[in-house]
DNA sequence: TGCATAAATGCATAATAACGCATGTATGCA
DNA sequence: TGCATACATGCGTTATTATGCATTTATGCA
């Protein structure tokens, strides 16, 4: 298991950036980290997304590929955070919060995270999935 | 032939505009009007982005229909330019504006562009492709 | 040192999307 | 009224991508 800092003035093309937003799935983790500010671990993100393990480990990684999301393995727990201070990346980040929440769904994304965060000790997690079924498979 | 004026924060989900510039040409399309702040026509295009005209043809319906792009006809021309005034498509060019140009590609995108444009009368389009093998088929 | 657990991934399948070719549609002009 | 032309699109092919199931890897703790 490796994670790069990608270098992204150089190597990340600019299509290769809105593909990664392409899936709505990927568009509801960066915007909620956009909205929130935080850093999530995966299993805090399985029980705020209400998704699969499998398929959000697949998707951060596609995000991080993609440049817009780092990693940092701590323990058992890997941390995934928006990359900032690039320009054209934080344009992209303010888009993400002005887009409306039609449907509320988003919303409770937001919700579902908040809480999820408050089970944290000394601003870490230290549990895993709180949704049994969606440690494996599908809901 | 028509045209849609999309209602964007009721109908375009997300991920739809980030799929519409996933494209590497769509992306080119947008930058372009994105930085010249310019509307064009079809055959315009075809000349400042050197692809097939049926190519370009779909590549600004799926952006129309993303809701990034709007078409007005006017005679034999359609002339497109970038639904501007909702906040988070507005942050969204701007994000396409600080891309860097690592090849250079998108400065020939534009100044092939300018060239076309002072083929223009009267700020209008008088002419079609001027480059004949794009007209109908690949290069 | 073995077990529980957070996260990653190989594989097969299904859905999606881009492309080239050719043709169709619509508009203006002689 | 017929022709030239700006733009749109149906179709078949190919390439890419998302998903679910199952399993593997890696870390901490008893």
């Amino acid at each position: 298991m490796r994670y790069y800092a990608f270098m992204h003035t150089v190597q990340v093309k600019p299509q290769e950036i809105f593909q990664a937003l392409a899936d709505p799935t990927r568009v509801r983790i960066v915007r909620l980290l956009a909205e929130t500010g935080e850093e999530s671990c995966l299993c805090e993100l399985v029980d705020s997304l209400l998704e699969p393990q499998y398929k959000l480990s697949r998707h951060v990684k596609v995000l991080r590929q993609a440049g817009l999301l780092s990693a940092v393995k701590e323990g058992r727990w890997v941390y995934h955070r928006l990359v900032e201070g690039i320009p054209y990346l934080d344009r992209l980040y303010e888009a993400l919060r002005l887009l409306p929440d039609v449907d509320g769904g988003f919303a409770h994304d937001v919700e579902r995270f908040r809480q999820r965060m408050c089970l944290r000790e000394d601003g870490r997690c230290r549990i895993g999935i709180q949704t049994p079924e969606l440690a494996a498979g599908g809901e």
